[in-house]
DNA sequence: TGCATAGTTTGACAAGTATAGAAGTATTGT
DNA sequence: ACAATACTTCTATACTTGTCAAACTATGCA
């Protein structure tokens, strides 16, 4: 499942600053209620980084290539959630031979 | 220490197929005792990988800005070394909050 | 129906990257 | 001193990427 191929696929869409701020305001938010709006929409990134509409909505779609992200819509708002299955796997790429699962 | 922008660096560095796959070399050796003559030797690469010297060079120069490892001459041949503390501290950042340190 | 808000797509462009070839430095062995 | 091996630096080039502006689609509301 992680295969090289994919690893350095999460690798390259967390190299951008903005895109690794915009994976890591999703990553903050994961500990409210799981399902519950987290508030990661599209216009949030756009205040929060300097950056315009078009650009955050090419981030979003490269971290979600890059199976780090999902996205929903909800009615005039997409909504972003952390794919913890990946997060996982990427944590244990980085474990101690030790300590690997 | 792991700031945002540390951690760009690092995914940076680690999104080339290329260089990842001579991260994962070394990655691999770490597990021989410590000090001993890994065989990471930029050599290795050129033969493993399919591409030549200036390019294992400027890839082993990428990953050592980033920290991700550390080199050392041994007469002809650089040995390269993997930086465990960083590779900690992204391991630290696809914890699960509850998990986190 | 029409308007406003949210997001996407397309096209362009400056800046950055991966790679190779040629030439250079360093180390070791003869 | 010379040659060979290991690596580095420089330069050039094809390619990728981040960003924006303009035009587009989708949804909700009056």
């Amino acid at each position: 499942m992680t295969d090289s191929r994919q690893l350095a696929k999460a690798f390259k869409a967390l190299s951008n600053p903005n895109r690794l701020q915009i994976f890591l305001e999703i990553m903050q938010r994961r500990q409210m209620d799981s399902k519950d709006v987290c508030g990661c929409a599209l216009t949030d990134f756009i205040n929060s980084l300097n950056v315009g509409a078009p650009t955050v909505s090419h981030h979003i779609k490269e971290l979600v290539n890059a199976e780090l992200i999902t996205v929903e819509r909800n009615g005039k708002f997409i909504t972003c959630y952390l794919n913890e299955a990946v997060c996982a796997q990427l944590k244990d790429f980085f474990a101690t031979p030790e300590r690997k699962a």
